[in-house]
DNA sequence: GCAATTAAGCGTATGGCATACGCAGAAGGA
DNA sequence: TCCTTCTGCGTATGCCATACGCTTAATTGC
C-alpha cells in the first residue's frame, strides 16, 4: 500500500475545508434546514447592526428561528464561527494594482480598500486570530497585495514581511479608530468634545516642569485642533510606504 | 462670585484623578481594608498568571480574600479596574534618549523598551482603550517619546503623529504575537510545526493559477523556514523609522 | 460619653453566556 | 420493513457584572 496524500500531508481545519466549499453530505439522514452560509450571513448582519458582543450562538439562533444548539451541527464551536464571519467580512479584495514602478499606488489603494472593508465591518478586528490566512478572501487578499510588489527586487520573504507590516498597521488604525468611537458614544461625548478636553485635563495634570516636551505640544494646541478622520491614517501611510520605498531603492541600486 | 476652576475646566474622569493618587478619603467611617494599588497589582498578577479572561471581579475579590462587591468601593466599574491595570503594567518608561541627530536610537529603544513591557504583560493590548492617554506611566511615555523628536524639525503635531504610529506598531506586533501564542496553544501545537504545514496547507488550496504571486512565496520556501522571533519586529521597525527619517530630512533641507 | 453621620464590607438576586449530553424523529439504503 | 445516520433541540452546569440595601465600624459635634 502505497502512502496517500493523506498521510503525508496535514489535514485541513475543518473550517477551512468549511470555507472552500469542500464539505461533502451524507446521504442519509434528514435535510439540513439551514446552511453554513445562511449562519455566517445571519451572524454579520447582527455584528454589523449591534457589535461582536451581540453576537452569542443562541442571539443568532434566534435570528435564524432556530434554537440554540441546532448551530452546533454547523460549526462545532464558536471559534469557528467567527473565522467564516471574518472571511465573509473582508470579502472580495480590489483588483490587482499596477506591478512595477507603480508598486506605491496599488499598495495604497490596497491599504485604502482594506480600512473601507473595516469600517463597514468595524467588529472584525476584534476577533481574535486563529493562524495564518487560510480561508478563501482572505487569501485573495494577500495575493492582490503581494502583486503589487512583483519587480520591485525584493525577496519574496520581504514582501511577505511588506504585507503583514501594511495589514497590521490598517487593522490597528482600525481597531484604534472603533476603540475611541465606542468609548466616546459609552462617555455620552462627542468626539469633537473630547480632544479640546483632553489637552486641558492633560494641562491640568502633567506637571511642566516633569513633562516639558508634552507641553510644549499641548501649547501649540495639537490636542485642540481637530483634524480630519483620514489625516492621522494618510500620515501613517505615508511613513510606512515611504519606509518601504527606502527598502525598495537599496534592492534596485544594489 | 468669580468663576471657580470647577466651572471652567472639564472635571477629571474619577479614574484618572485615582491614577494620580488625588482622592482624599473622608474622615469618618471605617478604615478601608483593602487599598486600590492592592487591588490593582492583585488583578495584575492574576492576568500575568492566567490571562486578562481570569481577572473577573469575583476572582480578584477571592485572591484578596474579600468579598466580590468589596471591590466596589475602590472602582466604580471594571473598566477602571482594567485602565489602572494597564498604567501600572507600563511602569516606568527607559530615559529619555538622546535627542537631536540621535533621534532614531532614542526612538528604536523606546519601542524596544515598549515591547518588552508587553511581552511581560501581554494581556494589556487586549483592554480596550478607554481614551487618550491620561494617567502617570502612559503620559510619561508619551513624554520621553516625544522629546527624542526634539531637534528634528517636525512639527508638534507631526510629532505626535509619529508616536501614534510607533505605538501602534509595536502593540500590534504584540497583539498578533499573543494571539498566535494563544492559537497554537489551543491547537496543541507548537509554532515551529504550525508554520511549515501552514505553507503546505496553502499549497494545497490555493491553485496556482488563481494565486500565482503566493504560489511563488510558498516555491520560495517563505512559510517553511522559521525566522528568529524578532526578525519580523526588526524589519517592521526599521521600516517604519526609515519612514519617519525620510519626512525629518524633508523638514531640514526644505 | 453619647448621638449622629458616613462609608466599608458583603449577601442576594438577575439575566446572560458557551457548550456537553442525549433523546426523538426524519431520510434514505438494504 | 428495518437499520443506519444525521438533524433539531431541551436541559443542565458553572461562570460573569453589578444593582440594591443591610449591618457595622470609625469618627465628629455636642
Amino acid at each position: 500500500m502505497e502512502p496517500t496524500d493523506d498521510e503525508t500531508r496535514p489535514a485541513l481545519p475543518p473550517v477551512v475545508a468549511a470555507a472552500w466549499g469542500l464539505r461533502e453530505r451524507a446521504p442519509k439522514g434528514p435535510r439540513p434546514g439551514l446552511t453554513l452560509a445562511g449562519i455566517v450571513a445571519a451572524a454579520v448582519a447582527l455584528a454589523d447592526a449591534e457589535g461582536l458582543a451581540a453576537v452569542s450562538m443562541s442571539r443568532v439562533a434566534k435570528e435564524l428561528g432556530a434554537a440554540t444548539m441546532a448551530l452546533y451541527r454547523y460549526v462545532s464551536a464558536k471559534d469557528e464561527l467567527l473565522t467564516l464571519m471574518v472571511d465573509a467580512a473582508y470579502g472580495e479584495p480590489p483588483g490587482p494594482g499596477g506591478t512595477g514602478p507603480q508598486w506605491r499606488t496599488g499598495l495604497a489603494g490596497w491599504a485604502w480598500a482594506e480600512r473601507a472593508a473595516l469600517q463597514r465591518h468595524p467588529w472584525v478586528v476584534r476577533v481574535p486570530i486563529s493562524g495564518p490566512p487560510l480561508t478563501p478572501y482572505s487569501l485573495s487578499w494577500l495575493e492582490n497585495g503581494l502583486r503589487c510588489l512583483a519587480g520591485t527586487g525584493l525577496g519574496e520573504s520581504e514582501k511577505m514581511s511588506v504585507m503583514l507590516l501594511l495589514t497590521g498597521y490598517v487593522r490597528n488604525d482600525a481597531l484604534l479608530t472603533t476603540q475611541i468611537q465606542e468609548a466616546s458614544a459609552a462617555s455620552g461625548r462627542r468626539i469633537d468634545e473630547i480632544m479640546p478636553e483632553y489637552g486641558q485635563l492633560v494641562a491640568r495634570v502633567a506637571d511642566p516642569a516633569r513633562f516639558p516636551a508634552l507641553r510644549e505640544v499641548i501649547d501649540a494646541g495639537v490636542l485642540s485642533q481637530e483634524d480630519g478622520p483620514d489625516d492621522e491614517f494618510v500620515f501613517g501611510l505615508d511613513r510606512l510606504l515611504d519606509g518601504v520605498e527606502t527598502l525598495i531603492r537599496a534592492r534596485t541600486t544594489a
